[in-house]
DNA sequence: GCGTCCAGGTCTACC
DNA sequence: GGTAGACCTGGACGC
């Protein structure tokens, strides 16, 4: 596999120290395997400034959809599970970052219908934050005293998400009271274990398990399966709730007033205020023990005392000043860590 | 070598 | 409604 994935913080799209480093996901031959035969192409214009490399692999080694995702010359190779079944996607930048383009191809098990194509299509646009206008932000950025350091470092970022929530609560989950060692190390046995292989375009890469495949696996053997501890009634109890067919899907919960996004997420078993943030479609300030000494230095100039004590006041600090700017400002900062830093003085710690 | 603490939160019983 | 404690596990640390 590649991968420098998991950098330094995982937030959005599984990210931080890189689960390369603790253990390799590959495509294991004990794996079930789908072969995604059939295709169809389509080109995305986003909204510029969109520079295609910043956006597809994060500067922090977040990844798109999933941690076993390849990147060469321009191109990513991922995969990602909509509506149940496994979709494979090749994306390509064939623009410039102020006159972008973003050829896509898409691989199935079955030829789709119409309107699920029409969908996907849709959908993967968004997921790349095609539509995302990012001058409104940088206009009010560019007036922050610290916003101001880091739209320039990272000119035509944007914001993507995952197409599936299943896989992003897993991933807060497996953040939740671990350190990060740990957690990559149960993503990775859980992936392992659990996941299917897409097998796309010359490529084999490893999906997150779908809330299906999760919803029938009891908690007992997913603890001794993955050595989650007490995670695994979260994530059992996670994938029977979204089962249920009652939850709202990314693309409604991304049309929902921010607000209710967050409250319908905070429906679902294991995740909190925290995790909430992280999943949403549309963001929230996820700050926890580790990002609240970064924002604590920032907006005080000073660690925190207890890091543990300090999140409530952080978070309150970080709405006031950036209000529904919020996520796209943490998102920008933790993307730019290191230069940050230099520009500032202030020695902003990487996980 | 052994005991204790605590880590990228959430849930719940209890007041 | 507010909050203290429990929750798996394992690495770091002190002794």
């Amino acid at each position: 596999m590649e991968k420098e994935k998991y950098v330094s913080i995982i937030y959005r799209g599984q990210p931080h120290q890189s689960l390369a480093q603790s253990r390799p996901i590959t495509a294991s031959s004990a794996s079930a395997m789908a072969k995604l035969t059939r295709s169809f192409e389509f080109e995305v214009k986003p909204l510029p400034p969109y520079d295609f490399r910043l956006t597809i692999k994060k500067p922090a080694g977040w990844s798109l959809f999933g941690p076993a995702e390849i990147y060469e010359d321009e191109t990513l190779w991922t995969v990602t599970n909509i509506d149940g079944a496994l979709v494979g996607v090749k994306f390509s930048s064939k623009g410039t970052i102020e006159n972008p383009r973003v050829l896509v191809r898409v691989f199935l098990k079955k030829k789709p219908a119409r309107a699920e194509k029409e969908r996907l299509k849709r959908l993967l646009a968004q997921a790349i934050g095609a539509d995302q206008d990012l001058r409104q932000f940088y206009s009010v950025a560019k007036r922050d005293k610290i916003l101001k350091h880091v739209i320039g470092d990272l000119y035509g970022m944007h914001d993507t998400f995952s197409p599936n929530i299943f896989s992003e609560a897993v991933l807060a989950i497996l953040l939740q009271m671990a350190p990060l060692k740990r957690s990559t190390t149960m993503m990775a046995s859980f992936i392992d274990v659990y996941g299917e292989v897409a097998n796309f375009d010359g490529k084999r890469i490893k999906a997150w398990p779908t809330s299906r495949r999760m919803a029938g696996v009891s908690i007992g053997e997913l603890k001794r399966t993955c050595n989650m501890g007490y995670r695994a009634k979260s994530i059992v109890k996670l994938a029977k709730r979204l089962e249920a067919g009652d939850f709202p899907t990314v693309e409604q919960l991304k049309d929902m007033d921010p607000a209710r996004a967050k409250e319908r997420l905070l429906e679902l078993p294991g995740v909190g205020d925290y995790s909430a943030d992280i999943v949403s479609p549309q963001g929230g300030f996820p700050i926890d023990v580790w990002s609240v000494e970064v924002f604590g230095k920032l907006f005080f100039r000073k660690k925190p005392t207890n890091n543990r004590l300090a999140i409530e006041r952080v978070k309150k600090e970080g709405l006031k000043r950036w209000g529904k700017w919020a996520w796209m400002a943490f998102f920008y900062v933790v993307q730019d860590l290191g230069n940050l830093s230099r520009k500032l003085g202030i020695k902003l710690r990487l996980a």
